[in-house]
DNA sequence: ACCGTATTCAATAATTCTATTGAGTAGATG
DNA sequence: CATCTACTCAATAGAATTATTGAATACGGT
């Protein structure tokens, strides 16, 4: 039998896995799979030193998982290819589905997860034909701008304290974010709640959506 | 913001990564995913000592990738979960679509792939209802045990040489195996063609073909 | 209760990975 | 062309990972 074949292909596959097999690269990836980025933005919403973030952008574009591109001054980092954000939910899904541990520690980072109502993707895509509900983007503008749902309003978490009165008092209101590893849907929907409306949280985020293979919009906000 | 839960969040979602980005413990999945094992089946398989093969599965084991359960004398060991296997070819995926190297890497393992005329699942299973064709998992026989193709004949490809004969001499040979990290088919195909028959391969592999959607046969060869 | 065997454990040296620091580079902008 | 900025590179020390060896353990069979 081909065992050095095998194994230098083994021994590939594993590069792959390898760059993922790191906290910051998988943030990193997180990141990106919402929307691309500079080094800077990266290593801010990080929290790495730049050449740290750098080093590991570096990592992960020699191994083909995202691809740079200079743009004005600054160079924007994407993923490579959407079997990249797949893997990465595929990854979630795995470790999500088989530890306690991470149960446990989404439990600890989205406290208020198992508070509200949700609705999954299906059943958001039954309402939205009736048009009986108001969908709400929490993510940053510029993620907004790179993919969103359909008809979606984007109200970033930061700006919706000054802003909740513009919302309607009786619709339903739904909220996502960047997906179940992203606290914003929660916090926002805390809010809309807290002023006497009544809110869903959609379960899955953009990505998600688009996997399952419904569309999206693209665009600043109209 | 939340960080060092968010940090600990990620780290645990990179052990799992980490449990997958090694080329050794790649090559335990990749025969898990076919089958049910001893340690020492997997480590004379992979070609490692029986004491590195037993460490790489205490890892797996200790990331809640498979479990492990006595069986007899010996402890079987089997993936923990399907979504196991949908990471490993997720992660296949994103290699052989993003990496040049890895398609060299593959041809070098499987010289014949380009070789001879391939067939989808979704074809197959639309001549499968026609009934034209004969089906041949040339896998081991403890694989086909666990798991093959509706009305696939088992033909492990050690014995395929001296029951050639016993192959109909007109109708189309489709062969399969473990999947697109497999040479077992191709070289299957390669007999058969040189016996004069026509034949095909199936592209993908049982793993592939169940969660495609389709239904597998289980037990022993009737 | 004992024996035999399948599996695991422990220790170790070689290799690989990581974050930080400070210097270096490429390219846009004027 | 000069300058400024965003980014990358290089070196390094500390930490983690790996294969091997030989010993230890645990369990089923008798």
């Amino acid at each position: 039998m081909n065992r050095s074949a095998k194994t230098e292909l083994f021994e590939r596959l594993a590069q792959v896995a390898h760059a993922i097999a790191n906290p910051h690269r998988l943030e990193l990836l997180d990141l990106l799979v919402q929307a691309p980025r500079s080094v800077e933005q990266l290593a801010v919403a990080s929290a790495m030193s730049l050449a740290n973030a750098s080093q590991h952008l570096q990592r992960l574009k020699r191994t083909g998982l995202v691809v740079g591109a200079r743009r004005g001054t600054t160079i924007r980092y994407r993923l490579a290819d959407p079997a990249v954000a797949r893997l990465w939910m595929q990854l979630r899904e795995v470790a999500v589905s088989q530890l306690a541990d991470v149960e446990r520690a989404l439990d600890q980072y989205r406290p208020q997860r198992q508070q509200f109502p949700t609705i999954t993707p299906a059943a958001l895509q039954a309402k939205m034909a009736r048009g009986e509900m108001l969908l709400l983007d929490v993510r940053p503008a510029e993620e907004f701008a790179a993919g969103h749902l359909p008809g979606a309003l984007s109200l970033p978490l930061e700006e919706l304290p000054m802003r909740l009165a513009e919302l309607p008092a009786t619709a339903l209101i739904v909220t996502y974010c960047r997906g179940p590893l992203c606290v914003y849907a929660d916090e926002a929907l805390a809010q809309v709640i807290a002023s006497g409306r009544r809110g869903v949280r959609l379960e899955e985020g953009v990505a998600e959506w688009q996997v399952a293979g419904y569309m999206l919009e693209h665009g600043e906000r109209s």
